[in-house]
RNA sequence: GGCGGCGUAGCUCAGCUGGUUAGAGCACGGCACUCAUAAUGCCGGGGUCAGCGGUUCAAGUCCGCUCGCCGCUACCA
């Protein structure tokens, strides 16, 4: 099987890690951490996007060099990978001397292939933007002309490398066409599609108006555009440009997560210059959509910024994931709202869920002697219990492998709700006094049950998962998908449950 | 303005190439159960499938129009 390599967009250190960061990564997390448990190579990388004039400026205002600068702020990413639980297994920044290495190599390459031309470019440019705008945008008050984001812009000509991204127009598309899958969802498809149909000009790459990047080769006045720069970190990571690097062979990505304001990039810009450069460009862009905050959007302006750290700690790391992944359709825009994150957590995490666990484990407890049951065949009544196990880690690959967490955990908890309705129906705790052996076949086909529904929702909820394993009696070494063909011998000592999520009050 | 999408139970949404009494979860009502985190299960009420017109033996499901939302884009980076 080949290995898998996830990315994250890396994230600009200007911002303070916020839910729209921790949605994106949790989401590559998740994969990554199903692809491991499926027995394949995984590499996982997220990191932060150090460059650009308002780093530039920020450091300034800030009275340090930018380097010791971006060393401290960037560290706020670092701990959001630990608080979120996300395992990556990799964190890179754009300041590093490999990552300069191999930006330098690719902008030699593209340039050794005729794919790069110095030119000249002007127009009314928003520092704070990054970015140009039109003389139509623009309005302008007590004679300071503003962008429509707010910030103001000025008059600016210099001179620029461009990439010829016009010439890649047809590549791209036809690189979409062979590969439908490759800008997902497909309506984001459509758009890009469209915006490519409606014309491409070449693209400004270089900038001579800050220092804060990395130097273009063999012309040092100029520095490279962020973009290109911030690309190429996923190459960077895998040993770009030794494509005899152990880590190469994850190239190309199999998905760049990115949130759909960023699509553009990842999914125009930077195949481009992977085609222009003879490198693979990535097998799959997913764009996922934003959230607001009951109702509200969210905006720094408005101060309703939803900080996923506190979160954590009101509600625990495990709810926090669950939600974010199962209330809203990967790919959509949706809602924050704290009751139905309480819902969530009450009403499935710890009522179906939990209980299910609570009330099977206390009655292996009680009247097993705290003893696994000998594993039984199946009789017919069992059917609606263990026959639709049987198929769940494929379902649930599937979703996953096309980026429908919600869908996956819908079939998750499908089956958990009708494992509700067998214990209920089954009553072991009747069949005590009528059948005991019968109680402890059914007993013993419900922790077979559990012991699937936690394995397959360990990349979601690994903290909670992993206690639930541990209350199952299932060693770390039989947690896996394979190892949910092997039963576990009868007779072994489970501890005493303990209640898995802890509800709160629905107001707060 | 151009391109694309959406409008289905109180809420959030499923409904593939048109075909039995339109589904799920939540919320609500009733019943059952009492092993369990006052948890669970079963049953039920509730929808002119935005509106109008058309195609068809048959339309949430296709076509046209109207109304209401949304996304991308609008002579350059």
């Amino acid at each position: 099987m080949s290995p898998i390599y996830l990315t994250t967009p890396i994230y600009y250190v200007n911002d303070k890690p916020h839910i729209g960061h921790a949605y994106t990564s949790l989401a590559t997390d998740v994969l990554a951490r199903w692809h491991r448990l499926a027995g394949r190579e995984v590499y996982f990388l997220t990191g932060t996007d150090e460059h650009g004039q308002k780093v530039e400026k920020a450091a300034q205002d800030a009275g340090e060099a930018p380097q010791a600068f971006t060393d401290r702020v960037s560290q706020a990413f670092r701990d959001l990978t630990h608080t979120m639980g996300f395992s990556n297994d990799g964190f890179i920044r754009t300041t590093e001397k490999r990552h300069y290495e191999a930006c330098q190599a690719l902008w030699k390459r593209l340039a050794e292939r005729g794919q790069i031309y110095l030119g000249a470019y002007e127009g009314w440019y928003a520092v704070r933007d990054e970015a140009f705008y039109g003389p139509d945008e623009l309005t302008e008050r007590d004679g300071v002309k503003y962008a429509p984001s707010g910030a103001p812009v000025e008059w600016v000509r210099e001179p620029s490398y461009f990439f010829r991204l016009s010439a890649w127009a047809d590549k791209l598309l036809e690189y979409y066409e062979i590969n439908p899958d490759f800008i997902a969802p497909s309506s984001r498809r459509n758009e890009v599609i469209s915006f490519i149909k409606s014309g491409l000009s070449d693209l400004s790459i270089s900038r001579t108006s800050f220092r804060w990047g990395v130097p273009v080769p063999g012309d040092e006045a100029h520095v490279m555009y962020v973009w290109l720069d911030a690309l190429t970190n996923y190459i960077t990571a895998m040993g770009y440009p030794d494509e005899n690097a152990a880590l190469w062979k994850f190239w190309p990505a199999d998905v760049h997560f990115v949130g759909k304001d960023i699509l553009r990039f990842h999914a125009i810009y930077w195949p481009a210059f992977l085609m222009a450069a003879d490198l693979p460009p990535p097998k799959r862009v997913f764009a996922h959509g934003w959230w607001t905050n009951e109702g509200q959007k969210i905006s720094k302006s408005l101060g309703n910024v939803i900080d996923p750290l506190a979160l954590v700690e009101e509600f625990g790391l495990d709810p926090v994931r669950y939600f974010l992944l199962r209330e809203v359709p990967f790919g959509q825009d949706g809602d924050f709202a704290r009751g139905a994150l309480v819902n969530r957590l009450n009403g499935e995490l710890a009522d179906v869920l939990g209980n299910l666990a609570n009330r099977t484990l206390s009655l292996i407890q009680r009247n097993c002697e705290g003893k696994l049951p000998a594993p039984a065949a199946p009789a017919e009544a069992d059917g609606a219990l263990l026959d639709p196990l049987t198929s769940l880690p494929e379902t649930v690959g599937k979703l996953l492998e096309s980026q429908q967490y919600h869908l996956a955990l819908e079939e998750i908890f499908a089956q958990v709700r009708g494992a509700n309705g067998y214990i209920t129906v089954q009553a072991p705790w009747a069949l005590k006094k009528t059948d005991p052996v019968r109680m402890a076949v059914v007993l013993r086909h419900l922790h077979t049950a559990l012991r699937a529904y936690a394995t397959v929702l360990q990349p979601f909820m690994p903290g909670s998962m992993a206690a639930l394993l541990d209350q199952l009696g299932v060693p770390p070494d039989a947690r896996s998908l394979a190892a949910l063909a092997l039963p576990l011998p009868e007779g072994h000592m489970l501890p005493p449950p303990s209640p898995l999520f802890r509800k709160v009050e629905s107001v707060g």
